[in-house]
DNA sequence: AAAAAAG
């Protein structure tokens, strides 16, 4: 187990964030696809072996992969039978209907995009019910990720998916997995969604709940976990099919003597917030996802990431390891969503953040409205000024318990909360309706934190708006932030682009470790230590 | 720095 943990752990190490790749996306997009720097297959079979000393035998793999490759034969005159259908100009169609929508794809025989629902439930023919839900729910037509993505998922293709905040890769990878399924059984979890917290495992889990009516699939969460190795364990009549998690609680079942819960009738592993679950170091989701992705050991498991941001070590990850992988993305990527309106105010000081949130709140706004703050300790310092200035405002972050955590959610979606202050905890994949401010009180630390916060706002094809507060102290983080906006068509001054670039080495020093503040205070030393302790 | 299991 520790060494395919450690070899889990090594595959990405050495490739590093790279900037520069994503500036001349288009350009790349095509060098890779003129050269096709697809992987023979006999690497691919090596590199699937070095999970050879895992459960899955070596022999068990080369039989697998010779299954897939009979798949994929089958696949392409499934597109021969559709171009016959369509007729010729087919492939132009194709072509012109991925450049409308902004797709882009790599991979080999990639199924043809779907512009509407009616499309797929011609050509797939998507259960009624399902369609009937997405009706009620009120999707009109899919989204771009939802045209490519769900196609590659019901050819049963491993797929790694980059699409902005709010563009709807939920329903993209919900809807194929319902449809696949169909009905329940009673083999044990046959699919499994992974995300970074519980809050978004949880938003998951009831938009799951609500596509999946009347289909009689068993949906499940992990709760708590002693609880749930009750529910789940080889003594129980297995009577579940889908199961939503945050990945350290799935990790803590399957490392019971004996195992609490068993993966290996899964069909679908689905990583939500890919580049955040593969990030390395003690503190990293990584190894947890190692331990996840080997449970997973049926010869019929396939794979998919998504994220809205794109992580070169997980593409490469992505490229040795799954099976004739579908990359696809979304306009160009590590960009920002192009609805939300940006800007950057100086404010000189810490003194100068709270006038400014102050300032700006007076002036009058719409709630809600979400704020980002570095850590715990100062979003409890923030929640502390501002209680007192008359706004519903609260405060979420992991210190509060999970019921506490619950109700804050809960409040704010309701429009109890006017302003909420939140850690990076509430910054991916949080669905917040209507939110259209997004304040970024302390400044983030990469750009892609800046993409995923102010990505709480302007979802779903709504407009939405982010301002971010920065001092000089955060001049080391500025330009590659100036960088995302610009390329949002957001206006920057001049001086933030020409900022010296960090070093990859210094950068990730400065990722590390963020800046110092003063404390967010106007009381009194001690009052404040004794109000954040009550909070 | 934050998040993720209980306890």
């Amino acid at each position: 187990m520790a060494t395919s943990m450690d070899l889990f752990r090594q595959l990405g190490a050495g490739a590093k964030f790279d900037l520069r790749r994503f500036k001349s996306d288009a350009e790349k997009f095509q060098v890779i696809r003129r050269t096709g720097k697809q992987l023979p297959q006999q690497d691919i079979i090596k590199a699937l072996d070095i999970f050879g000393n895992s459960k899955r035998s070596s022999d068990e793999t080369k039989e697998n992969s010779k299954k897939k490759q009979k798949v994929s034969v089958g696949e392409r005159s499934g597109t021969d039978n559709q171009d016959n259908l369509k007729g010729p100009g087919r492939p132009e169609k194709i072509k012109a209907i991925r450049k409308r929508n902004r797709i882009h794809v790599q991979g080999e025989d990639i199924p043809d995009p779907v512009e509407t629902f009616e499309e797929l439930q011609e050509e797939y023919g998507l259960h009624d019910d399902i369609i009937q839900n997405i009706m009620r729910v009120g999707y009109a037509a899919p989204t771009p990720i939802q045209m490519q993505a769900i196609p590659v998922l019901l050819h049963r293709r491993e797929l790694l998916a980059c699409a902005p905040t709010g563009s709807g890769k939920t329903a993209a990878f919900l809807l194929p997995i319902l449809h696949q399924l169909k009905g329940p059984q009673k083999k044990g979890f046959r699919a499994v969604v992974v995300s970074p917290t519980r809050e978004l495992s949880q938003q998951t889990y009831r938009e799951l709940m609500r596509l999946s009516e009347g289909s009689g699939l068993r949906i499940h969460t992990i709760e708590h976990g002693a609880k749930a190795a009750q529910k789940f364990g080889p003594h129980t009549a297995q009577k579940f099919d889908i199961l939503v998690t945050t990945p350290n609680r799935l990790v803590y079942l399957l490392q019971q003597d004996p195992p609490a819960i068993k993966l290996n009738h899964v069909e679908w592993l689905i990583i939500d917030e890919s580049d955040k679950l593969f990030e390395e170091g003690k503190t990293g989701f990584r190894d947890q996802l190692g331990i996840i992705y080997q449970a997973c050991d049926s010869s019929q498991v396939r794979r998919a990431m998504f994220s809205a941001t794109f992580a070169y070590d997980v593409e490469q990850w992505c490229r040795l390891n799954l099976d004739n992988v579908v990359t696809v993305s979304i306009g160009a990527r590590n960009t920002a969503n192009d609805r939300i309106e940006q800007e950057l105010i100086f404010v000189g000081s810490e003194s100068g953040k709270l006038l400014a949130v102050r300032n700006l709140f007076s002036k009058g706004f719409t709630p809600p409205v979400l704020v980002f703050v570095q850590s715990k300790e100062r979003a409890k310092e923030l929640f502390q000024e501002l209680i007192y200035d008359g706004y519903n405002v609260d405060v979420i972050h992991a210190d509060k318990t999970q019921t506490q955590r619950d109700n804050i959610v809960k409040g704010f979606r309701a429009g109890k909360i006017w302003v909420l202050i939140a850690t990076e905890l509430m910054g991916r994949g949080i669905d917040f309706k209507g939110v259209n401010l997004v304040i970024n009180y302390d400044f983030p630390t990469s750009a892609v934190s800046y993409i995923h916060r102010i990505g709480r706002t302007g979802r779903a094809g709504l407009k939405g708006r982010a301002v971010t507060f920065f001092t000089e102290d955060d001049a080391v983080h500025l330009r590659s932030i100036a960088n995302v906006m610009r390329n949002a068509g957001c206006p920057v001054p001049d001086y933030m682009l020409q900022i010296r670039k960090l070093s990859k080495r210094k950068k990730k020093l400065v990722e590390k470790n963020p800046v110092r503040r003063d404390t967010i205070r106007t009381l009194p030393k001690d009052e404040l230590r004794k109000a954040k302790r009550k909070t």
